[in-house]
DNA sequence: ACGTTGCATTGATATTCATCGATGCAACCT
DNA sequence: AGGTTGCATCGATGAATATCAATGCAACGT
């Protein structure tokens, strides 16, 4: 982990830089492109989505290996690489392994995309291919 | 392109299914993994902060390079990516190409990774390592 | 016309990544 | 104890990616 934050009541990404309003450094660059590259695979877009769209929030590994036609230690490895990146994280409870979504992470992504409410972007309508006359 | 989305005013992303509430299908996982994985690289991510948080909303390419250490043509390569994904956009101006950001693309990442105000998410207690004694 | 500057493209190479089969291992079931 | 099932790890391989040097090319300045 090694971590360099702290959650505040669950909404510590809205007092972070922001990524759209000030160039972020190399370190939190490099800390945010492991995440968005675990993001970058189809296999793995779908498999957060169905963990963290389960009712009851958690999923068991074996009902998300049949919805994809791969291995089985393929879907480890996804998982696997969810996992490092925060996105997830599991527990062995008997014979089986349940997953469940990590909202920090997805809330900090998505407070890191969004600009903050009045930014103009001050270009909106000048050379825009297409809306410009 | 081949866009199957209409953005309608803006705003198209809170219409959208969202990641986190339902699964996604596999046409829609290739088509954000592809975003993603533009995102999924510190350069990248500097350059998009860079083109983003810019004042005036766009930038000469020659105002992106020196910040880096890799050669002019590697730049061009990763600003190439990001136009791809529909990150960002630019035209040649006299000598100079300009960049700027496409905030569609940037609100419709956020909108999709933010889950619905009171999802409960059910399991924010229990077997959390650390926090479940 | 000529050289220069700014940026993109090309071709080549080293690294990383996605995937698989094989294996390991824990938990369950006779 | 022995067999089975669920999942992770390992080792190997083909594909994708990041990077560079070389080149192309448009625009500008003499």
């Amino acid at each position: 982990m090694s971590n360099q934050e702290r959650v505040v009541r669950g909404r510590t990404e809205e007092c972070r830089p922001g990524l759209l309003t000030a160039p972020v450094d190399e370190d939190q660059a490099t800390e945010l492109a492991k995440v968005f590259k675990a993001l970058g695979d189809p296999v793995r877009l779908r498999l957060l989505s169905m963990i963290a769209s389960r009712a009851g929030g958690e999923v068991c590994v074996c009902d998300l290996t049949p919805a994809f036609d791969l291995s089985q230690p393929t879907i480890s490895h996804h998982l696997k690489l969810l996992r490092q990146a925060g996105l997830i994280d599991c527990e062995r409870r008997g014979t089986w392994v349940y997953y469940w979504l990590l909202p920090e992470m997805t809330d900090r992504l998505a407070g890191i995309l969004t600009r903050p409410a009045g930014q103009p972007l001050a270009r909106a309508d000048r050379t825009h291919s297409g809306a410009a006359s």
